[in-house]
RNA sequence: CGCGGGGUAGAGCAGUUGGCAGCUCGCCAGGCCCAUAACCUGGAGGUCGUGGGUUCAAGUCCCACCCCCGCAACCA
């Protein structure tokens, strides 16, 4: 692994606000952008949106006037209206994205003049006159192959438009075996394996040079194509180049160096096909031209890792807007701690599969896992602490803390260290699901455990006959808590922080010691004072 | 021969490299009283879709089959 993370979300399209399935990406991202930089690793965390797609202009269209034509200008308000949108979202849900990349910046567009370049110079753009069927909901060109009862089986009651015109190709093809050869190389490429086999077998099947231009006088947005205002890029090719152009790509060699390859793309399960097999074939092309894009030893600088994510329904249901069903995440933060949500997100489906929002379910885990496990273990540690130990941590000698007292399950500082070093790798193979699953009821010093040691010692007898001993179990349960509360941090950084004011610490300071500090049995300094503690979960009826 | 997802306790779901079938909710019984009617223990409840196969051992691998869900547009 190198020593930077650099992580991406799609670029959405702005014709609508996100929604939840939107949401979910970008707090995937958004928790392993987190975990990173908690771990001192250098961190990049991307999204953006993706503004050179008709779809914008048929949105935008419709959101103006009924029977006005849409300006030149009238596009870029809502382009700007919109893009505002995404992020003031991204904020209020606590994202927190380093650079937020619009196609329709002018750095977006030096990179792409740079990209197209490269490749037309790696002689793999040619002209050539294109007759054939265009799927709009695809926003493709349709291969022979790709057509079921001449419509696409995608949208097959959008009827294929039959377009003849001269375009620009990429020579996609030329890399066939180099992609797949890659495949073969690097089996960590795309994620999961399912989606590895998928599109193994699409390149292998079906992979052909791609059209990446069409005709100006058809298209009212799009980046022109270098030395011909005729035409227009693509939208997918010059959507991928974000990925480049937000780290300096054409502007900045620097900061380029810096940040590229990305360590992980995450995408939809929907758009494997261009990143997975376009995408590294595009920088293939470009890298034989651009030594800026070249490793070392001269081969192509390739994102080192894809991962798709599977898809929500919502109540069992696709996400539809005929259906109305789908699910604001602005709204459910008005109900909900937006870390709540979080954790439900990542916590409830398995990653890289599909699943299913339900509010019934959201309100479930929210009242047991978070009020009743978590929120209801640090409040009893808390109130105990002051109870019998004057509003303090007890003062006792943190040694005596590091094992547990006798005939008691609890695993101890050991059982602590266990529990980071499975959720650390957890978190390195992009399983947050199971990283909360294992802090919430593992084996080792689970959350789980320490209630149960609570009942087990019972801290609020041993108060009365023996209060070193209840001071030994209360130190270890609040320090606990304070280790909880960084295992958990990435995915519900507003809480974890409350967990550490409420045991009486500064969370900034405590961050600024480095991990490695920060999971060191003993953080937690006895005598210190612990604060009147609040409900971190009220319970919702 | 379209593509994809799935069939595991009443409900919702986990089950990495095959090794005594788990989690949450609900239900029953008990304990506890520090705490958000929260916490802990025990219990009932599963032929892991069906039929074959490989293996000392299969929910997990192989083969066949059955059933369910999504695939106009909006849409990650």
């Amino acid at each position: 692994m190198t020593n930077k993370f650099y992580v991406t979300t799609p670029i959405y399209y702005v014709n609508d606000k996100p929604h939840i399935g939107s949401a979910y990406t970008t707090v995937v991202a958004d928790a392993l952008a987190r975990a990173n930089r908690l771990r001192g690793v250098p961190t990049m965390f991307l999204t953006g949106t993706d503004e050179n797609s008709q779809k914008n202009v048929e949105a935008a269209q419709k959101a103006g006037a009924a029977g006005k034509i849409l300006s030149e200008a009238d596009f870029r308000s809502y382009l700007d209206e919109m893009a505002t949108i995404w992020q003031r979202t991204w904020k209020e849900l606590g994202i927190s994205f380093d650079d937020f990349i619009r196609t329709t910046e002018e750095r977006h567009r030096k990179a792409v003049d740079r990209f197209w370049r490269a490749v037309s110079k790696s002689g793999d753009i040619y002209k050539d006159s294109y007759e054939s069927l265009y799927c709009v909901g695809c926003e493709e060109f349709k291969t022979p192959f790709a057509i079921k009862d001449s419509h696409c089986p995608l949208h097959p009651n959008q009827e294929l438009q039959l377009v003849k015109e001269e375009n620009y190709f990429f020579r996609a093809s030329a890399y066939k075996d180099e992609l797949l050869k890659l495949y073969h190389d690097h089996p960590e490429f795309i994620q999961p394996v399912s989606r590895m086999n998928e599109v193994r077998s699409y390149v292998k099947d079906a992979f052909e040079d791609f059209s990446i231009s069409r005709e100006a006088k058809h298209l009212s947005c799009g980046i022109p194509v270098p030395d011909d205002d005729s035409q227009r890029i693509y939208v997918w090719f010059d959507a991928l180049i974000n990925y480049l152009s937000a780290v300096g790509y054409g502007t900045d060699d620097k900061l380029f160096k810096k940040w590229w390859p990305a360590t992980l793309h995450l995408v939809g399960k929907d758009i494997i096909k261009f990143h997975c097999a376009l995408w590294p074939t595009m920088i293939m092309s470009a890298a034989k031209s651009d030594p800026l894009l070249q490793n070392e030893d001269g081969s192509p600088m390739l994102p080192e890792r894809i991962f798709a994510h599977g898809f929500f329904t919502i109540d069992g249901q696709k996400i539809s807007k005929s259906l109305d069903n789908a699910v604001d995440p602005l709204d459910l933060a008005k109900e909900y701690p937006f870390d709540a949500v979080r954790y439900f997100l990542l916590r409830e489906i398995p990653f890289g599969e599909d699943g299913d929002f339900s509010k019934t379910r959201l309100a479930e885990r929210y009242n047991t896992d978070l009020g009743n496990t978590l929120g209801n273990l640090v409040n009893r540690a808390i109130s105990m602490s002051r109870k019998y130990f004057n509003n303090q941590v007890p003062n006792t000698n943190v040694q005596n803390t590091m094992t547990a007292l006798p005939e008691t399950s609890w695993a101890g500082s050991e059982g602590m260290d266990t529990l980071w070093q499975s959720v650390d790798q957890y978190i390195e193979a992009t399983r947050l699901d199971l990283a909360l699953e294992t802090i919430w009821t593992g084996e080792n010093c689970s959350l789980i455990s320490a209630n149960k040691y609570v009942e087990e010692t019972k801290p609020f007898k041993l108060a009365k006959d023996n209060l070193e001993q209840a001071g030994i179990v209360l130190y270890t349960l609040l320090e606990a808590c304070r280790q909880y509360a960084w295992m958990i941090e990435p995915i519900m950084p507003n809480i974890a922080e409350e967990i550490i004011r409420q045991l009486g610490q500064d969370p900034k300071k405590e961050r600024k010691q480095g991990i490695k500090v920060l999971k060191t049995w003993g953080g937690l300094k006895p005598g210190s004072e612990l604060p009147e503690p609040k409900i971190l979960f009220p319970r919702n009826s």
